[in-house]
DNA sequence: GTGGCACTACTGGTCCAACAAGTTGACAAG
DNA sequence: CTTGTCAACTTGTTGGACCAGTAGTGCCAC
């Protein structure tokens, strides 16, 4: 059944994206001074704790600080936004699209090539096995875009997992999110690593044989972007 | 002056570490329902709004599911929370901090090489300029460690800005923020490297050389972990 | 004139109370 | 067994009030 669940987005989740375009769009400039929270609310028309909530989650962010009793300050997002701020960039428009995308993957190459090395090195026996599956589970001929996403996204759960690191662990996540945020129509140009079965099955054996440079190697080929 | 600003946290914010905590630390099991807001809020003796603001930041760290009219639901953090996580993971003591800050040093090393590799290629004249300065900048002799992980955090900016890729800046942001939370105590065994003045400037010239190979080699030899 | 103080007009932080909107489970009608 | 209804939850949103902290303004003593 193709269908999804509709989206029925909270107010303050609103609030937060026309705040977060604002100011990675460089509308709002850094430290420059946001209206109070009470104008803010007469502007977007909504109650004032909705836009605190949408403050409070970009300050977590990163994108503003927020000091009582003064205003709410723009912070340099090149400065002191997390990873985790590359979602908003990618779908904010601050930044083309493509350019985030290609920083995305230049990124997860040089992560998951080290994934795979590590994951040669300290994966577990069942880790292993989860890796050799994920990569028997690579459709022979042609898929659709999302299923084979899903697939790659299992495979490289898998390596992450034997790689035992928190930080490539959660960076996938992240990755992940963000490459999923930008949608299935730029990610025409990966298809060829996708569909590449041959090549997840040759790096999955390398790791299963505890071969940490070849693994590495094997890696930077396929994650390669053009 | 020693004195350092006196921490006023906020009520939400002490809201949003304490049920961090819960979660990180396995008390409150994936799928698991969280008490009501309302319950919360009488545990707590805070108001619901402040409990709120937490859990709306929970939901953007992918700690908890939330759904309108039904139970917030404790969320895997493995598979959905993000890289910003790691900071909280790192102060939780969910996973001993050791643990976090050696993943924390591998992923810096792995992003750090190939970081070094794009600056020694994609790097524009004034961003090498401001390599070499910060390599230049390094004490001659022993200084005291904050003062060293300053000087280390300017360099090693330098080297991500002039690799001109988001994610990296972006997940450079999080990784110190990560390493300053765990706190400066646990980073003796840095030292030697931070204090390798040479080797930091023999990188910064192979970036100036616009020699990728090299810069790379000696970016993984400065960053390796022992 | 000038330094210092008090006051005022903001800012964000917290709370109470109410209602709207959505979910869930129980239960009766078909 | 299926379906619809209802009641008792839940989160979502709003309004208003007051507390707490900041920053500028202007007065006053020197």
């Amino acid at each position: 059944m193709p269908f999804t669940p509709i989206a029925r987005a909270a107010v303050s989740e609103a609030v937060f994206a026309a705040l977060t375009d604002e100011i990675l769009s460089g509308r709002l400039a850094a430290e420059q001074a946001l209206p109070s929270e009470r104008e803010l609310a007469e502007a977007f028309a909504v109650n004032r704790h909705a836009v605190r909530e949408a403050l409070k989650r970009l300050q977590q962010t990163g994108l503003v600080s927020i000091s009582q009793g003064g205003r709410t300050r723009v912070l340099d997002w090149h400065q002191h936004a997390g990873l985790d701020a590359l979602v908003a960039l990618a779908t904010s428009g601050a930044v083309p699209s493509t350019k985030v995308l290609d920083d995305l993957l230049e990124m997860r190459a040089s992560v998951g090539a080290d994934a795979a090395r590590l994951c040669a090195i300290r994966a577990k026996p069942d880790q292993v096995a989860k890796v050799l599956a994920a990569a028997e589970a690579y459709p022979a001929q042609q898929s659709p875009v999302p299923e084979l996403t899903a697939v790659d996204l299992v495979f490289w759960t898998a390596v992450v997992d034997g790689a035992d690191n928190l930080g490539y662990r959660l960076g996938l996540n992240t990755l992940s999110a963000g490459i999923f945020a930008i949608g299935h129509e730029h990610l025409a140009g990966l298809l060829e690593e996708f569909a590449d079965r041959d090549a997840h099955q040759t790096l999955a054996r390398a790791i299963a044989d505890r071969d940490p440079d070849t693994a590495r190697h094997l890696a930077e080929q396929l994650l390669a972007h053009r």
